[in-house]
RNA sequence: GUCCCUAUCGUCCAGAGGCCCAGGACGUGGCCCUUUCAAGGCCAAAACACGGGUUCGAAUCCCGUUAGGGACGCCA
């Protein structure tokens, strides 16, 4: 019975992402987006990208900017160019004329004053304020000379506006609910609904896909089709993103721009595996290959009831994609994500308390530790570039092991760039007793004559040590690990000695030894 | 307030009348592995909001209650 059924017949599928200009590509947009994304590229469709500027003020190019470029590190990209939905205002403008030569629309000379105090008294008798304009009665000629006025659309006042909806199910509108809706402002600009359907209508879109939020403008976009003759396009509402505390997502929640989960170091595949699992699912799969997902994703299979942002899960997925990540492609998401990072800035970030931690200020506050001279991550890229980065790139393989994000694997690899003599923090120098010294010493003599610098070799030669001595190794490896790296919790120790090379392990064991 | 939507472990999902004394994942606790931390393996605790129906049989259908959420702009 659906037409996602029909679809698949023949008739191809057009669909659109239509954000506003906020300044950021908001999550629950980006999961809007990918669920389009995902429904065109399954079916061979066609995604399209129109950014709704109708509101002049909103307009700026960096907040476009910003969107595109969100939607381009999450690798949703679009097919066309994008369009602006400003660009298209004479031809909304014509159809709103069109509406109002067929009778469908009327000038409406209701001043903001006489609405004002209808939605005054409305709220005053605790009735629903629903505007019933004198004017789509009156004869336009009895209006002052000249005074302004705005079209509103000459909606049905009896009967119910069905919405079918792929994800809400059949729901029923009465009419005498909704108002006359206008769609030219008094200042002769098409208004977001009037827009919205004529520029769907014009590019042929089949579905939209959008937030639940839009639910109510549906029943009023698809009076305005009935008043056109066009088309209905399929809907499909989906259910929005809440914080962990239920309410509308929102700056306290941790954050709401994708542009900062790349700061935090979250990976675009496992972000789209996070997101889509939100609202929908296949099954009891949880780790979903693109292929996978562009595949098996359907509209008609997407809860109705929102969902909580959990970092924990998202941190959870991305450990897995971080460590399928081959070692090369990290590296380069790493330098690409370091000159996002201000560490002052993020120092500064005033996160509520109750909002999860962030791994991109947990690493700020590790660098302010053990690398005091950076400042920003483009600083870090340089000592990372000074050191070698091929020195990080040998690191990669067990530090993924042990990190949720990106940030947190930077924070992980500071060690390597830290200026000697480091520092050791708390527990670390704690750990540096008179017992841990006179081990290191004895053990650097040995290490100066190790014949192999690898670490299968360095692991044999402090076993050696080790059994000879009768000690255990974690009393031997734990003051390696504190004097390499300052923090008594690293990557595996030998890989440590391994990465630093023989010349930096022997001077910041000799740093600590004496 | 009015209209609309939702309601399964703490969280995300599975479940489309008998396969369910409810399954998976995250998180939590324990054990194993182990040079730390992870990762991995094993085990455990943990839910059908409540009340009525319908039915031989309901987590699944209907009604109500309660609790959440969304929409009520010459914003998008």
């Amino acid at each position: 019975m659906t037409d996602t059924q029909r679809s698949e017949g023949g008739t191809p599928v057009v669909v659109r992402f239509a954000p506003s200009p906020t300044g950021y590509l908001h999550i629950g947009g980006a999961r809007t987006a990918l669920f389009n994304w995902l429904y065109a590229r399954g079916r061979g469709g066609k995604y399209l990208l129109r950014i709704e500027d109708t509101d002049r003020e909103r307009n700026n190019p960096e907040a476009v900017a910003a969107i595109l470029d969100g939607l381009t590190w999450l690798g949703l990209e679009w097919d066309g160019e994008p369009v602006s939905q400003f660009s298209r205002a004479a031809r909304h403008r014509e159809v709103a004329e069109a509406l109002l030569a067929q009778g469908g629309a009327y000038r409406c000379y209701l001043t903001p004053t006489e609405i004002d105090a209808m939605r005054k008294q409305a709220e005053a008798e605790k009735r629903p304020l629903t505007i019933r304009s004198p004017w789509r009665e009156r004869d336009p000629a009895e209006a002052p000379q000249g005074a302004p006025f705005a079209v509103r659309l000459k909606a049905p006042r009896e009967g119910e506006t069905v919405v079918e909806d792929h994800v809400q199910g059949r729901v029923v509108f009465q009419n005498k609910e909704l108002d006359d809706l206008i769609i030219l402002r008094s200042d002769g600009n098409p208004t977001y609904n009037l827009a919205v359907v004529v520029d769907d209508h014009d590019i042929g879109i089949t579905h939209v896909i959008r937030g639940v939020d839009h639910l109510t403008n549906a029943a009023r976009q698809t009076q305005i089709y009935r008043g056109m003759g066009w088309d209905v396009p399929e809907w499909a509402h989906v259910p929005l993103i809440h914080g962990a505390d239920g309410a509308k997502l929102s700056k306290r929640h941790g954050a709401q721009g994708v542009e900062e989960y790349r700061a935090m170091g979250y990976l675009p595949a496992a972000l789209r595996n996070y997101l889509v699992r939100l609202g929908w699912s296949h099954g009891d799969d949880e780790i979903m290959s693109t292929e996978q997902l562009v595949q098996w994703f359907d509209i008609d299979g997407i809860n109705k009831s929102a969902a909580r942002f959990d970092f924990k899960k998202l941190d959870d997925l991305n450990g897995h994609y971080l460590r399928q990540t081959p070692d090369a492609e990290l590296l380069a998401a790493i330098q690409a994500m370091l000159p996002h990072l201000d560490f002052a800035a993020l120092r500064a970030l005033a996160v509520d308390p109750k909002a999860p931690a962030r791994s991109d200020v947990a690493l700020a506050h590790e660098a302010a530790s053990q690398v005091p001279g950076a400042a920003t991550g483009a600083d870090l890229a340089r000592l990372f570039a000074a050191k070698g980065w091929d020195a990080l790139g040998a690191a990669l393989p067990s530090l993924k092991e042990r990190a949720k994000t990106l940030a947190e694997l930077i924070s992980q690899a500071l060690f390597l760039v830290a200026g000697r003599p480091i520092s050791l923090d708390d527990k670390a120098t704690k750990l540096m007793d008179a017992d841990a010294r006179a081990i290191l010493t004895a053990i650097v003599p040995r290490l100066a004559a190790a014949e192999e610098w690898n670490p299968s070799a360095l692991e044999a030669l402090v076993r050696g040590y080790a059994e000879e001595t009768g000690t255990k190794l974690g009393k031997v490896a734990q003051p390696l690990r504190s004097a390499l790296t300052g923090r008594t919790v690293s990557p595996p120790v030998f890989d440590v000695m391994s990465v630093l090379g023989r010349d930096e392990t022997l001077a910041r064991l000799t740093d600590q030894a004496r």
